[in-house]
DNA sequence: CGAATGGTTGACTATATTCAAGCCAAGTGG
DNA sequence: CCACTTGGCTTGAATATAGTCAACCATTCG
């Protein structure tokens, strides 16, 4: 069925990019001529992924990264007795399926959080791109650095605050990541996940989460929605996030 | 003084791996003949560093990875408010500095939590050989994939457990990985960092480790000692590492 | 020997979880 | 169009858990 429901999504590649939110972010840019070409028949358009559709499942074969072009995605594993553990989300403009380089398999789901178009890069072309052009190379490792940097180091930092300190981080974090690539001066941000995926990434109660978010509104430095935050003081929202 | 410490402390390139405690694990094994000989011109080995002598700090570019021929490793970040953060320990026969690959600079501060010797590998030279040897690149990406699975996917899961959970699946973690370089029976692993280190990894007060190891001792589980644990109940300890 | 550091313990407090109930908005079927 | 259900979210009270503070013990190091 996972592979029909591919098969009915699959759109031809003239003209792949015409949809997409997130051309600026698109690593496509650093080419030109015939690289592009090369380039844009290596890749496929693939969607729309409906909420809460799975776009790949842990343990199957490691092929392809993607690029999300509109729509959100979150990641999660399952552990043994059962329980899904939510291990990142991912925004338009940025890279899904980082996690299973130098792997035979995804380490984890990837889900659908909204209607989702995606860019697919087969991993193999990715490789022959980067011997044929350095510079892509290194626009790649340099995405990578960054996706790793932040899911490894940022967490590192974040793992000893309290609730409502994660709760600030957590916003702040998504708030500049929406910014980087919208660089309007907008501060309400939407929220394409549920508030339980939420509080599980963050390793809280749901019960917790929707306390410390309404102490954040009460305090005035939010105001909190069902399916958007606006950051009102940001630079208190920025200061409680560290430690 | 950096530096100058470095310079002193520069040992020959002949021989390079006599005193090294790792050397099944070593990246080299993949070559032979005249290949061997590059890789062994390429790397250097740098020693001995004292327990808390800094290896390189965060910030500092980004210029090799570094294999632990011998002793163990902490590395750490320091908060915007000066609090540092143990974001991993790496042990003999392991990759340092993975973390500042994609990176200008080093993310975080590497020290010696024992006398340790290193063996340097220039993040050029390794360029040139994965360029070189497919099967080195392969090996390589082989490597830091399971470094960053274990540093970003085994903490998504951890971050849900309890402090006495935390703490089992740190010790079976660590037991993992020692008896992975040593087919040793032996269910006694050394701890070469501080309790606080562990604690401060873990995310919990020095205080909440002690009675939880205390707690696992007291249940029979595990023996602990000041420098070491024993896994009494090696079955046990795993069993309580999983939500 | 005395100081310093790391580790432990106990009492108290802060913080987050659990459980149960209720609310609200969106979707469903009459 | 309106009751009805549903899932997600919130609230309050009771409980469990971890953190804090202060004192103390053990080891190491000068």
């Amino acid at each position: 069925m996972d592979m029909h429901a591919h098969n009915f999504r699959l759109v031809t590649n003239e003209p792949p990019c015409d949809e997409c939110q997130a051309e600026p972010f698109c690593l496509q840019s650093i080419f030109s001529g015939e690289q592009l070409r090369t380039f844009k028949n290596a890749v496929r358009v693939k969607g729309p992924y409906k909420r809460g559709e799975v776009i790949y499942r842990a343990g199957t074969p490691f092929n392809s990264i993607y690029f999300i072009q509109r729509g959100a995605v979150k990641t999660q594993v399952c552990t043994v007795s059962g329980v899904l553990e939510v291990t990142a989300f991912c925004l338009v403009g940025e890279l899904l399926g980082v996690d299973g380089i130098g792997c035979e398999n995804y380490p984890a789901d990837a889900v659908a959080l909204e209607e989702t178009w995606l860019c697919e890069l087969p991993f193999s072309q990715i490789k022959a791109m980067c011997s044929a052009c350095d510079e892509f190379h290194q626009a790649l490792i340099l995405r990578l650095g960054r996706t790793i940097n932040s899911d490894v180091y940022q967490w590192a930092l974040a793992r000893n605050l309290k609730a409502k300190q994660k709760v600030a981080w957590f916003i702040y974090d998504l708030f500049k990541r929406v910014r980087s690539r919208n660089a309007s001066d907008l501060r309400t941000i939407p929220l394409p996940m549920r508030k339980t995926d939420i509080a599980n990434y963050l390793g809280l109660a749901p019960e917790s989460l929707s306390r410390a978010l309404n102490a954040l509104d009460n305090d005035g430095i939010i105001v909190n929605k069902t399916n958007n935050i606006c950051l009102v003081d940001l630079q208190q929202v920025k200061m409680m996030s560290v430690i």
